[in-house]
RNA sequence: GGCCCCGUAGUUCAAUGGAUAGAACGGAAGUUUCCUAAACUUUAAAUAUAGGUUCGAUUCCUAUCGGGGCUACCA
């Protein structure tokens, strides 16, 4: 790429200008800012200590050397401190045509030999999913797809959490209210079936530890004592003990769960290579506990719980295994690192899961350390932050969240009447139609998640439908549609583009090369993507380029100019940008249509 | 109480310590005998407060104020 050699080429220059050794990662190379000529600019004001002279004067020299040692550069000037470059035409005519056809163009080959193992999704079987788990899915799902771009392995692995107090919650309120019904005779998915027990647990407990505080409890001592929590206790020491009616109900109510989210999985359309279940994993993971426990590294309370004290290491003490014996969120988390390094002998193993957990890795990362586990080091908790509700943090346990399968009907209906009110559907057959109203609702949705910051809260009003318009799916989408129909009127038109030969000298106006600058900055978006880990970088390139290729599209004619090469280089140019478009999207998981 | 994260236009989001803080939606005003108007153009509007470090701070540090999370023998 040139930004290399620009690093490279300054580093020479400082050298032979001022006799100073400079690492190529500390030139100020930056993009030239919009409303200023240039293509790239380097800071100099970091380099004065170096050039003992003013901003201009360095600049100047360094430009000067720049120009002489690089044929790219056609000109450069110098405003304060900083040296603006600026690119033949020729170059970006050479960009154009050497990588326009190249199907892996902005790619990067594959250069690692051990894999990269993604977790994402980590459901809990007593409960659907909601907004804050696609949110979860959509950038696991995008980030596998950034890092295999990166030139990854990725194994993408579910992890699900089908055992637990929490199971044996919604078991319990199945059992003393569920009558029998099941996902056939209420017409439910089995998800939403089970997430209606649970619903109903919560409400009956905490009636029940109300009561127990007019008795005089304290509150604490009520939620311990409230005779639903004992019960659903009981039934995972059963679980625990295998007891055969217990582990019945429970195989069948999970296996409602799973169906519900297979359906809820494939319309997000996310997949997994492997899929482990905590109920696999604990075993291993009180394994690994006792033998903390024997390396002495762990220490045992006199009623026989396990802890990890990390005061230390500025955390608290952690429980690993219960006084009776039963496991915790953090034992199966041990024993599933470690298998999954078993199983892949990962180069790191990156965690999908929301910032509430922050302290739950740290723990863990920390605990695997002790047990002299090297690959504590290459795990990665990929933390993201909360879907905010207008009135707060959505929660299950009262039924208080945006359904992710809702959700996804909303966005099709709206995706569907928008469509219809422009009139686009008019001329589809159903089923084309209906595809069309999936791309778009799915992409608007998709594209309003991930293009914020991961790593930052977000807010989502369910009053508010999500757009479609301005910086959303839709418009990338629309951008890519009506590319693909003036190709199509090119080829009619009987334009060859895809043979023909463009010559490199052709001079280029600035709204054409500002349409190939940005393509040439899909490369570095993919790595700096995968650096970050952040998909919403993928986004705002995508902004960026659509929006910007919209102004090119309506300033300049394509088909209706004059000049014949102008009409081969602006066709280039669109499907160029086309092709990015749809590459980009893939990048976030969304399709594109060919029309709309 | 302790620990962690976050405060940018009316709203939702951008900005590797760099130039005049960008967009979108919403507001105001325009562009269709012209390759798809889900588009394009113009316009008003913001860095919570006070210090500090720096040639330069939305970004780093400290304090204050405001919001969220964790601090479970839940996951």
């Amino acid at each position: 790429m040139i930004e290399t050699k620009l690093r490279e080429r300054t580093c020479e220059a400082v050298k032979t200008l001022y006799g100073h050794e400079l690492n190529p990662g500390a030139v100020g190379l930056e993009k030239t800012n919009r409303e200023i000529t240039g293509d790239f600019t380097i800071v100099v004001f970091p380099l004065l200590k170096l050039s003992r002279k003013s901003p201009e004067a360095t600049a100047t020299e360094i430009g000067t050397f720049l120009q002489q040692h690089m044929p790219e550069i056609e000109s450069f000037h110098v405003i304060k401190g900083f040296l603006n470059l600026v690119l033949s035409d020729h170059f970006w005519m050479k960009f154009l045509s050497k990588n326009m056809v190249n199907p892996d163009f902005g790619f990067l080959k594959s250069r690692h030999e051990r894999p990269v193992v993604l977790e994402y999704s980590s459901p809990n079987t007593n409960k659907p999913l909601h907004l804050g788990h696609i949110r979860n899915n959509l950038l696991g799902f995008s980030l596998a797809e950034i890092l295999k771009a990166n030139g990854h392995k990725v194994i993408k692995v579910n992890l699900v959490n089908d055992r637990g107090i929490h199971i044996c919650k919604s078991m319990l309120a199945y059992m003393k209210w569920g009558n029998n019904e099941t996902p056939g005779t209420t017409g439910l998915k089995g998800d939403h079936l089970i997430g209606k027990y649970y619903v109903l647990f919560n409400k009956n407990y905490k009636t029940e530890v109300h009561d127990l505080i007019e008795k005089g409890l304290t509150e604490e001592e009520a939620e311990r004592q409230a005779p639903l929590i004992v019960e659903a206790q009981e039934i995972l020491l059963k679980w625990e003990a295998k007891d055969p009616e217990t582990v019945d109900l429970w195989k069948r109510m999970n296996g409602w769960a799973y169906d519900g989210f297979d359906v809820t999985y494939r319309r997000l359309g996310v997949d997994f290579d492997h899929i482990y279940y905590e109920s696999e994993t604990y075993l291993l993971g009180k394994y690994l506990v006792m033998g903390g426990l024997e390396q002495g590294v762990l220490v045992q309370k006199e009623d026989g719980s396990i802890w990890a004290d990390l005061k230390d290491e500025g955390l608290d003490e952690k429980l690993l295994l219960r006084a009776d014996g039963t496991s915790v969120y953090m034992t199966q988390d041990l024993g599933t690192a470690q298998l999954r390094f078993d199983d892949y002998h990962p180069s790191s193993m990156i965690y999908v899961v929301g910032n509430e957990q922050n302290y739950h890795f740290d723990v863990l990362k920390k605990v695997l350390a002790r047990f002299g586990k090297e690959y504590s080091e290459h795990i990665l908790h990929l933390s993201y932050g909360m879907v905010e509700l207008p009135q707060g943090k959505m929660k299950s346990r009262e039924g208080t969240v945006v359904d992710a399968d809702d959700l996804m009907d909303e966005m099709y209906q709206t995706a569907e009447e928008t469509t219809r009110e422009l009139g686009k559907a008019n001329e589809l057959s159903d089923d084309d139609a209906a595809g069309l109203f999936k791309t778009i609702g799915m992409g608007a949705l998709k594209y309003f998640i991930l293009k914020v910051d991961p790593k930052k809260n977000m807010l989502f009003d369910p009053a508010e439908s999500i757009d479609f318009n301005g910086n959303t799916g839709p418009f990338m989408q629309y951008t890519y549609a009506r590319i693909q129909s003036l190709l199509a009127r090119a080829g009619s038109a009987g334009y060859l583009w895809e043979d023909a030969v463009l010559p490199v000298q052709t001079p280029l106006l600035p709204l054409e090369k500002e349409a190939i600058k940005r393509l040439y900055q899909f490369q570095e978006t993919i790595i700096t993507a995968g650096d970050e880990l952040s998909p919403a970088i993928v986004a705002n390139y995508l902004f960026d380029l659509a929006k910007g290729f919209n102004q090119f599209y309506q300033e300049l004619p394509v088909l209706k100019e004059a000049d014949q090469q102008k009409v081969l280089l602006r066709i280039w140019i669109s499907r160029f940008t086309g092709d990015i478009i749809k590459k980009s999207m893939k990048l976030l998981g969304i399709e594109v249509p060919e029309r709309m």
